[in-house]
DNA sequence: CGGCATCCGTAGCCATCGCTACAATTCACA
DNA sequence: TGTGAATTGTAGCGATGGCTACGGATGCCG
């Protein structure tokens, strides 16, 4: 029990920071996914893609732009950055990894889908990599 | 992907109602440990467990109470309510069986605690379900 | 090339969860 | 009992992410 003092601001990081992260990683997965399928991604395809206004979209894309993980100009599409590519990159895989996994442990595809994309985000590198190896044994 | 623009309002429930139900089960989860092993519950008591401050704390356990989860008085400790009791049981006993299952997958203990605390609030019965069956197999 | 539909930005509201600073209450102990 | 330390509440700020309403930009098509 004392031990859980100095490990809860690890244990319980739903932090601002980390929300944020998440929201990052969310957004540069969809505008990689709506180019690769579409050619191009605009606000309103994200709007349509998270099923939120577009202006939530567009303070978001705003705000990712200053982390330089996105392109934008007023009225323009939006493509990713180097970094961001990088991070949909990594998000992708990761999301391909535990939605194969939880269909892999028995769980239905529609259900797989849903909760994939919560949990996502919380699966270190450690835990990815014990999935990976379930998947391929 | 014609049907994800119907299922993405609940693929992506990454909301503020979602988040605040997270926060939550943390809230109603921690307080019953807190009360199991010191016999009462504190604003101060919870500030340490998440690590943050005790404003932070306060404000949440006024919104808990208004939500009929928990219960105090100014000044006074803090227990659940019928309500919160059950989120309670129903959130330790998911906590456990995502710890468990983590680790029996081959995730090391202390890295199954954390993805633990962020992955529970996105498993559903379904794929709790599949856990424990992983679990007694 | 002008006008209208569509897309997008801005203004401004709310809720949640962080914080510091300060005020109020409680409680133990002198 | 009174006083000081510990606890808790309140005021007020910032960041994030929801929203509606409205105005400006773009671009297609007659």
């Amino acid at each position: 029990m004392q031990e859980d003092k100095k490990q809860n601001s690890v244990r319980f990081s739903r932090t601002r920071k980390h929300h944020a992260n998440e929201t990052a990683e969310d957004y540069v997965e969809a505008v990689a996914e709506i180019i690769d399928a579409s050619g191009e991604c605009r606000v309103l395809d994200l709007a349509k893609y998270f099923d939120v206004s577009h202006v939530t979209v567009s303070r978001i894309v705003k705000r990712l732009q200053g982390e330089d993980l996105l392109v934008t100009r007023p009225y323009r599409p939006i493509s990713l950055t180097k970094q961001g590519a990088k991070m949909a990159r990594y998000a992708k895989q990761r999301h391909e990894i535990v939605l194969d996994f939880l269909v892999a442990i028995g769980v239905d595809t529609q259900t797989a889908e849903i909760d994939s994309e919560g949990i996502e985000h919380h699966v270190s590198a450690k835990t990815l990599a014990a999935m990976k190896r379930f998947l391929t044994k």
